[in-house]
DNA sequence: CCAACCGGTTAACAATTTGATAATGTGAGA
DNA sequence: TCTCACATTATCAAATTGTTAACCGGTTGG
């Protein structure tokens, strides 16, 4: 899988970008940059970063706009949202976490605390998912790259392996087809709309256990 | 698990462990306290919270001690753990933040911006339910595509599936017609008339359920 | 070096599902 | 009764997915 963790900084003081993007660069994040709220939320659907780092004063649409636009959409709706701010205006703190932020750092901070914090979240949220899978009579081993049904190993190419182990890290939830392609292929590769229903076909074939379901118009999900 | 969620708050200092408390209680946690490190061990073991809140210095075992002796226990591998401390050095936080920590608060701290602090971990943690849905005995779970009623699933197509999550979406209210075509189906394609009433038959069929109700001359609503 | 192979992708076509519309039926109220 | 708004049904076109085979670059093994 794309497992560089991207994150997208939104701030319209070039340097404070260019720092931050530096260290996070240096601490092995994917880094994107934008100049201002629009231009933020622009970048965010382009990329479909894992954290999304923004000032809370911009020009044009301000930090907590942005948030409020992102978190509407269903796509941003897990991705980490971390405002950063000179204003240690409590109000706005507040405001700024009920909007349905994971952190408020209040500028200045010093870059390695900064990676420190960015370090902490992704920590939990990988955890999340765990290096080992068991569903049923199914396991599925992200460290060893090695799937198991009832006790006989099967053998997944990668992207069949990435495939499954993406619709299998939440079962029964729909994954749409966008979301398959930027968590697998990631948003720089395009790969044409055929290439993941064949894909699909070799795991269906593969595990005779019917466990994808499509859902038409939408996606698939992984079900028992 | 919508239990009420447990928190251990350590520190020293009798006043601010009384203040925190008594915020944290107001906004409906479970909070116990402790004294000092070791206290706040053998507290966090009793009582499994789902958050610790640690000063870092402390009589005895300071906080950084006590998260690691926890972290390294099964048991509080997944529970949340925030720092608390006066300490503004640079150094320590970026250690209390690699010992494990979910974050690092620093002191003085208002009462209302700790609380949405706490509040903003926990969204986060909760978050395995996503959007559903519940109406009755009829769950809508946007994330799995997927309608209950009665404990049987329903299988609705797209626009059905749309067409009902926006009426459920807010129970009573009567949509426009107007209203129906612009956020089912957007406000590009044209469509005639008939075609939502062609649908909300399809989904009064599928639900054998009377629940949706037909305003004449207005438009529709769903109703248990 | 060449042949066979593998994984990933695409093209082409079949199979299926969905959505929109037209035609017609129904019922309440003027 | 007549009309209007909605319900119902059938039908067809369009959208979506399934399936198969072929292509291509890279790798492996003889």
């Amino acid at each position: 899988m794309n497992n560089v963790k991207k994150i997208l900084i939104a701030d319209d003081e070039p340097d404070i970008l260019e720092i931050i993007q530096f260290n996070l660069q240096q601490e092995g994040y994917d880094v994107f940059t934008a100049k201002n709220g629009d231009e933020a939320i622009e970048q965010a659907k382009k990329h479909q970063p894992n954290l999304i780092m923004l000032d809370i004063m911009m020009p044009g649409k301000n930090g907590i706009e942005v948030c409020n636009i992102l978190r509407m959409q269903p796509a941003f709706k897990e991705t980490l949202i971390v405002f950063l701010s000179a204003l240690s205006d409590e109000g706005t703190e507040i405001r700024g976490l009920e909007t349905g932020a994971d952190d408020y750092i209040t500028k200045p901070v010093s870059p390695k605390v900064l990676t420190s914090k960015v370090n902490a979240l992704f920590r939990r949220l990988n955890n999340e998912g765990g290096d080992l899978l068991q569903l049923g009579d199914l396991k599925i081993d992200r460290e060893k790259y090695n799937i198991n049904y009832l006790g006989n190993d099967i053998t997944l190419a990668r992207k069949e392996f990435e495939l499954l182990a993406l619709l299998a890290s939440k079962p029964g939830k729909v994954f749409l087809r966008n979301e398959i392609l930027n968590q697998v292929w990631g948003t720089e590769v395009i790969v044409g709309d055929r290439t993941i229903d064949v894909h699909i076909r070799k795991i269906r074939q593969k595990l005779d256990l019917d466990c994808i379901t499509t859902v038409k118009g939408v996606g698939y999900k992984f079900e028992l």
